[in-house]
DNA sequence: GCCAACGTTGGC
DNA sequence: GCCAACGTTGGC
């Protein structure tokens, strides 16, 4: 299939993309809506691109570029009573929730904040622009994706 | 810290 | 199946 092209949301004080820089490669755990559940689970490949977008903050921002490495597998924080994402309703052999693995790729030198986004011709259509977006997974076409990769410097460790 | 927007829950 | 109440997200 066709490279596809996400964009996934992450509090910073939660996981930000110096985590991802240190860990190369994270599950992305704790997605607790189905809209979200449904891409990760159904449209996600491996290879799709991935811009990690620090939600949250006091100027949120695209940070980096990561790709998937594994598509959809059973979120088993789901399960786990400790885990602050932990969900009764789902079971280890009908789970309800998913998530995929991601790999970093590079880290902007210079954040695209999002008051930048707005203002990029091209980038009307976005759902992260929306007023009252709350989606964490969300698809990112090929064209937006495109004029995103201009908007930095992109910093590969 | 506030609050608008949104998703989910549960009573009916 | 409707919808009010509630909890959460996330920009500002």
């Amino acid at each position: 299939m066709k490279r596809q092209y996400w964009l996934m949301k992450s509090e910073p004080t939660a996981y930000s993309i110096n985590d991802l820089v240190r860990d190369k490669v994270t599950c992305w755990d704790g997605v607790r809506n189905y809209q979200a559940r449904n891409f990760m689970r159904d449209d996600m490949q491996e290879g799709d691109g991935v811009l990690f977008y620090h939600s949250n903050m006091t100027i949120p921002c695209i940070a980096g570029e990561a790709k998937v490495t594994k598509v959809g597998y059973p979120d088993f924080t789901a399960w786990d009573t400790e885990d602050p994402h932990y969900d009764p309703k789902s079971c280890s052999d009908h789970p309800t929730w998913f998530m995929v693995d991601v790999q970093f790729v590079r880290a902007c030198r210079t954040v695209i904040t999002l008051p930048r986004l707005k203002e990029i011709s091209g980038l009307e259509g976005m759902e992260v622009v929306k007023r009252g977006s709350r989606l964490s997974v969300q698809p990112v076409s090929p064209a937006e994706w495109k004029i995103i990769m201009t908007l930095s410097e992109w910093r590969a460790l």
